[in-house]
DNA sequence: AGCCTGCATGAGTTGAACTCATGCGGATGA
DNA sequence: TCATCCGCATGAGTTCAACTCATGCAGGCT
């Protein structure tokens, strides 16, 4: 600039008050108070040099002065406010990227996509089902992940989206049938990541002496639940994963006694992301889809 | 704006930045550090929730994102200085009125105000003789005017521009002449505003019992001269105002002493059109031509 | 005359914008 | 290979532009 412009602020001032012509409604739109506009005005006619404009009783003019600059400032900011909102539109579409286990997608996830393709039909979903946690120095094509656990991740952005009462599941063809907590001493305690509930749950139910199987450990929490829909054993499971097997029973269900999850399922991405449109508007989708979709609590 | 621009000081850095390319530039462009651009540009970023910039060992790289906001911003701000630079440019021309007393406007202002008239072809100057000091809260249509005094005057800005060495000036045809300064006990030494230089000059002289006639007082400047080219007695002069007479030898100086003139002649205006561009421009040239044609010393 | 509205202003506060100091990474030249 | 240079990044601390708060004033209205 060949020459130094007077206060970028006082300039927005000017333009919100001489399309407004009232400090006063320039300041309610500009959030801030009418002691700071007029302040604002003020110090830019004194940059400028000249009133800009005319206090009457009638409210506000502009001057000869005024009416020249407005044609200019008010363009400025309009391109201003056009060429950012062009940038944060852009940016809210294209592709993201979300990796999320298979048994999540399967559960959870793909029963709800629609709603929010339908929400952002600009934003183009690729779902990457990786049944590990993400390394995102190393993955840099994943733009967010979904997690399950405490939510301590250094250098991660975590969202808690689902809280869960959790409780012990079964194939209804489980022999012998399940009548009372008791007769868990019969069966297998799956143990899969989900097994730190059961020492929980068990001393809830007044039970001692019992625990996960040791001999058989599994990895996934989808295996778990396919060796109890065939009758291998009993699985501890989260009410919003368990919904469609006890809905077409498969599982069922042998006892009312269930217990708040410590672990939730997070919305993970880079600290340095989290602020991305599209990643935001991603992570806000599942948020609102945790909350109206809360399970109810027995 | 239907939603909140990011940091306006942020887009100007980034406009800067991206022209040039470089963090450094684009901070001495602006007048500031290196570190304020870079943690200007973060801040935007992180506001937009997208990078602008790719940082890479051969310089700077504008992302897409960068290279969508570039062109508005650079139309924002190429208005913006544009319609600032006019109304500035508006306001330095137009009427100046300035007021000053006959005698200044005869022997000093008038000779040079070609010069200004050439520097500034679109003010056009409506010059008031006016022996007084003008009365700003009075007469408001007074811009600038110029005085002589000490430059303390409330709630006025007073700028010196012409400062003088002071000696005495008479007829050559005075009679008895005027051989050693003790030869001025036999005229009258003339009683003006300049009176109070007789004291210092005569105690400079080395003579004492003397003081300026105390019969005739003459309230200006330009009566004392006349009286001293017409003999009728010895005139303390401004040696900036005083050329005229002593090139054309209607007035000499009798005596090689001088003493530097306490009082200086001052541009003055009311504080708070000091700014104002037309009066900047005419104070500013006075300056310039008080500094150009300072009076040999002797 | 009293009340209301909107702008003006001084005093005090706040936080965006800045500086300072320093670190890091990459390029270059010896 | 190493030392040096350059430019960007960053945290800590500082500065002052921008703000709020409280209040005053002028003019219009009832």
């Amino acid at each position: 600039m060949a020459r130094r412009l007077p206060s970028l602020h006082g300039l927005r001032a000017f333009e919100a008050a001489a399309r407004q012509l009232s400090f006063t409604r320039a300041a309610e739109e500009l959030n801030v108070t009418q002691s700071a506009v007029s302040h604002q005005i003020r110090a830019l006619e004194e940059q400028m040099g000249v009133a800009l404009f005319r206090r009457v009783p009638q409210g506000l003019l502009l001057t000869e002065a005024g009416q020249l600059l407005l044609p200019a400032v008010r363009d400025a900011f309009d391109r201003l406010a056009v060429g950012v909102e062009r940038v944060r539109e852009h940016e809210a579409s294209g592709t993201l990227t979300v990796s999320v286990s298979p048994y999540f997608a399967g559960r959870w996830l793909m029963p709800r996509i629609g709603r929010f393709r339908a929400l952002h039909p600009g934003i183009e979903l690729r779902i990457s089902a990786n049944p590990l946690y993400v390394d995102f120095t190393r993955e840099t094509d994943i733009d967010l992940a979904v997690r399950h656990g405490l939510g301590t991740w250094d250098g991660l952005h975590a969202v808690r989206f689902l809280d869960d009462q959790v409780f012990p599941v079964c194939s209804p063809a489980l022999r012998p049938p399940l009548e009372t907590p008791e007769d868990l001493r019969h069966h297998a305690l799956l143990n899969d990541e989900m097994h730190h509930y059961w020492d929980a749950w068990l001393a809830g139910a007044g039970l001692t002496g019992l625990a996960p199987s040791a001999g058989l450990r599994l990895t996934d929490i989808g295996l778990a639940i396919q060796c109890a829909i065939a009758g291998q054993g009993v699985a501890m499971a989260r009410a919003s994963l368990i919904e469609e097997e006890l809905a077409a029973g498969t599982l069922i269900r042998p006892f009312a006694l269930s217990i708040p999850a410590d672990f939730g399922i997070y919305a993970v991405c880079p600290e340095a992301m989290a602020d991305r449109p599209k990643i935001a508007a991603f992570r806000d989708w599942l948020i609102a889809e945790g909350r109206n979709d809360q399970p109810v609590l027995s």
